[in-house]
RNA sequence: GGCCUUGUGGUCAAGCGGUUAAGACGGCGCCCUCUCACGGCGCAAUCCCGGGUUCGAUUCCCGGCAAGGUCACCA
């Protein structure tokens, strides 16, 4: 067979020699620590939370270590591709802190670009016809209803499917056949002749699951489409080359088809990257766990934590505590100290499949929220405002000195601890409502009406906006004493069968009363910001 | 089904030949307290199973089992 000739028929034209690749995009001249990651998606502009997971992983690594992080777009199949999906991509991953060096629609040092997979074609099929030249890679004319007749008859004999050794049709065809069905315009693909053998299982290294074994490959795979267009497989091969990743960190599901890459990478003469296969986030299901899903899982999406107002740094931190489990300890010892700052390690990720955990996520959201400034948490609430919130809800920034106060209460700035009643911006939200907007409706109180209306009309009869918090106290202290209520707590709890209740009932009935809840922060405060006018209408209205 | 990966409390997990088997989230209880939140203290709860190796296995080996992934001209 003359695969000179042949390569030629199939892939005609003048190609620079491959030597001319190596030289156009050399080694990355960076110091010998540095490691070049990437992030490859597919341009469905769908960025999920798993892409999220990964993505601070390749992160962390390249920058920890001085490398490049680069974004390449996997666009050689057609069905996959959303208008504007790049740059849905960056800005998903920009508001969780995530910026590339170099990519599509980045910039940055042109010498590897173009970023863009179809955009790169004559160098993959420079690399096709190499391997067609060598007798690596043939075409195969096989019909889609022969190869899923082939799958079935495989199936049936429970034997293993694909295109591999005695079932590779169009492995061996000869000379005449090839050119026959050429001339007879035929479509066709171009496989990897595979040299490997199943039964040898070969060691290796991966960064995240360590020492794993992998047996050879053995599929004769597709490496170039019948558009011309190369498959995933093909292009990784050929632009983690090029691009010169040193480390390739991506989701377990690609380690079944590791040893594909494997072949790929030696019989083009190719050094191959180091890998590091990071475990899926998983999610509870019944009986069983299984990976989040796109279609039953909100949580999955990046824009469901936009949505929600989840602060991005929370996000991180939770991402972070899961690739790292000695992350939560160190964020616990150095809790003011940037996060760039952590020695992250592709070693020490997860080796197993980890449980999405809703109430670690909003524990880690607290605390992150909790830390912020008044300015700060105003400004993050009124962009999720804008964007999210309610027509009324935007009324609450009109009056910042107000607003201010209410967030300074609610957060206990200048107390000795920080309350930590914000998890998400819209829950945040919702906790400040009543500052703003009268109660709709009113929690249960646990005082009868009769008795409840007649501490209202006495407190009502005292209130003075010019107490201070103390003299505010003794008086509702008054008002409870009055009504057979204890008025000392400790008395109470010794014998509660002296009293109709406590003075604890007693703030219950007035909290209740002005701002429809049972629970909210200190009263007197709440009092002062709302003024007094405000008060004694919201308390009329609740006697009614 | 073949192949690969993984298996420590409900969850995330540290430990990797001898430990009272860390810590965090969640749950429960107590304290603080005008409620809640915060904070403090405490409680319950774990080494998948069976064989080895060993004076001794959660830790090493083998075999099960279970879970997950994957078997496209999709990535």
């Amino acid at each position: 067979m003359n695969y000179k000739a042949l390569a030629e028929r199939l892939l005609p034209g003048e190609y620079p020699p491959l030597s001319y690749y190596e030289e156009k995009y050399p080694p990355r001249g960076l110091p010998e620590k540095a490691e070049v990651t990437r992030l490859a998606p597919s341009p469905t502009g769908f960025i999920h939370l798993g892409n999220l997971f990964a993505a601070i992983a390749n992160e962390r690594v390249a920058h920890r270590s001085g490398g490049i992080l680069y974004l390449r777009i996997e666009d050689t199949d057609l069905k996959r591709k959303v208008e504007g999906a790049v740059e849905a991509v960056i800005h998903a991953l920009h508001y969780f802190d995530i910026t590339f060096d170099e990519g599509a629609e980045i910039g940055g040092d042109e010498t590897y670009a173009p970023w863009y997979q179809r955009q790169r074609a004559e160098i993959y099929r420079a690399f096709a016809k190499h391997l067609i030249e060598i007798g690596r890679a043939y075409p195969c004319f096989c019909t889609e209803e022969e190869l899923s007749r082939l799958r079935e008859e495989q199936t049936a004999k429970k034997e293993i499917t694909g295109y591999y050794g005695k079932y590779a049709k169009c492995r061996d065809l000869s000379e005449e056949e090839i050119y026959a069905n050429l001339d007879a315009g035929k479509p066709y693909v171009i496989r990897l002749r595979s040299l490997g053998d199943p039964e040898h299982k070969i060691k290796f290294r991966d960064a995240v699951k360590g020492e794993i074994t992998v047996t050879e490959n053995d599929q004769d795979v597709v490496i170039l489409k019948s558009d011309g267009i190369p498959t995933y497989h093909f292009a990784h091969a050929i632009d983690d080359h090029f691009m010169r990743t040193t480390l390739v960190i991506r989701g377990e599901e690609w380690l079944a088809s590791l040893p594909i890459h494997l072949e790929l990478f030696d019989a083009l003469g190719f050094c191959r990257p180091r890998y590091g296969h990071n475990c899926s986030l998983m999610k509870q299901d019944g009986e069983t766990r299984r990976k989040l899903s796109k279609r039953k899982d909100p949580e999955l999406s990046l824009e469901f934590y936009r949505k929600e107002g989840y602060y991005p740094r929370a996000v991180k931190v939770y991402m972070l505590t899961l690739l790292n489990s000695n992350f939560e300890e160190w964020y616990l010892k150095n809790p003011s100290a940037p996060l760039e700052e952590f020695p992250f390690k592709v070693e020490k990720m997860g080796k197993s499949g980890a449980l999405f955990d809703l109430d670690k996520l909003n524990d880690i959201s607290k605390n992150e929220l909790s830390n912020l400034s008044v300015a700060d948490m105003g400004a993050f609430l009124k962009v999720w405002a804008e964007e999210f919130g309610t027509e009324s809800q935007r009324h609450y920034f009109d009056d910042e000195e107000k607003l201010s106060r209410v967030l300074a209460l609610c957060m206990g700035v200048g107390g000795k601890k920080r309350r930590k009643d914000f998890t998400t911006a819209s829950q945040a939200m919702g906790f400040i409502r009543f500052f703003f907007e009268r109660p709709a409706e009113y929690d249960e109180y646990r005082v009868d009406r009769q008795e409840r209306a007649s501490i209202l009309t006495d407190f009502l009869a005292s209130y003075s906006p010019a107490d201070d918090a103390q003299a505010w106290f003794e008086k509702v202290k008054t008002v409870a004493g009055a009504h057979g209520f204890a008025t000392d707590m400790k008395e109470y709890k010794l014998s509660p069968e002296k009293f109709k209740g406590s003075v604890a009932d007693v703030a219950e009935i007035l909290r209740v009363a002005t701002t429809g809840r049972a629970n909210t922060p200190d009263l007197w405060t709440i009092m002062q910001i709302l003024g007094e006018k405000e008060v004694r209408e919201r308390i009329a209205e609740a006697l009614k």
